[in-house]
DNA sequence: ACTCGTGTATTATTCAAGTAATACAAAAGC
DNA sequence: GCTTTTGTATTACTTGAATAATACACGAGT
């Protein structure tokens, strides 16, 4: 499994670390039951503290991406559950909302963030080349 | 002009100082070209920092709600103007592209998240009595 | 020209988040 | 049953965000 950490662009390692795991599992790279590093291995090859992964194996397991296995490992759970997929939706929810409530707070109306997604959406696209976020 | 903050739930005392004059501004209680109150003066009142203030107010210029004039006080800017207007979609443009980074990860389609994001700007709709807000 | 009221700048303090060092606990698997 | 391998817990360090204390700069209005 390929995780590499980009120091200090900001965002936690912990937070990448989750952030591409959760990316292996929606891409079908890693699959339901498939076991990941443990928890030394991984802060071994990203040369970073144990507790650091430690911490992202426990959020991935709260969002219910993983299962953990108290001395066995850590395994990936169904992610065709309903309760995955309720998962997901919560998190895009939550960033939903509060841009909603930014753009009410601006007196912009649904329709005009409509099309500023899709705009952005088109830019982002077209500007892919420059993503290396290479996992 | 009424504005109170909440000792610490969680929102920094700037932040909401600066939802609430920007939420007085989208709703009209405060037009263009009126005047602010003091930063000293809504410090006072507020038994906060003037520099929390002044970082509130400055924040608000960045935006383009407010232009400030140096020894003279500190105004609402014309929200029609083409520059707010620039200013507001830049903002919503940013958290625009945190969403579809994250649904991306997600391996969640535009189609969905448009579709989720109608879904939630209903249940905001529906649910606005909760909203105090009071300012 | 003065002075008062305005925003500004600098520095210090507090607190929480992120990370690390290190030791612990317990089941797997021989 | 022993040892290894797994996740866990405790404690401490570092850094940045938020706020405060305090002094500065400068134009408006007399």
């Amino acid at each position: 499994m390929q995780i590499h950490i980009t120091a200090s662009d900001g965002v936690p390692i912990y937070l990448q670390v989750v952030n591409q795991i959760k990316y292996l599992v929606a891409a079908g790279r890693l699959k339901a039951g498939e076991e990941l590093p443990p928890i030394r291995t991984l802060a071994e090859k990203l040369v970073v503290n144990p507790n650091t992964i430690a911490r992202a194996y426990r959020e991935l397991e709260v969002s219910g991406i993983v299962e953990k296995r108290r001395t066995a490992g850590t395994y990936v759970t169904d992610q065709g559950s309903p309760l995955a997929r309720r998962e997901r939706t919560k998190i895009l929810s939550d960033r939903i909302d509060q841009l909603l409530a930014e753009a009410g707070h601006m007196d912009v109306s649904l329709e005009e963030v409509i099309k500023l997604l899709q705009q952005r959406f088109s830019v982002i696209q077209n500007s892919r080349f420059k993503e290396t976020n290479d996992v």
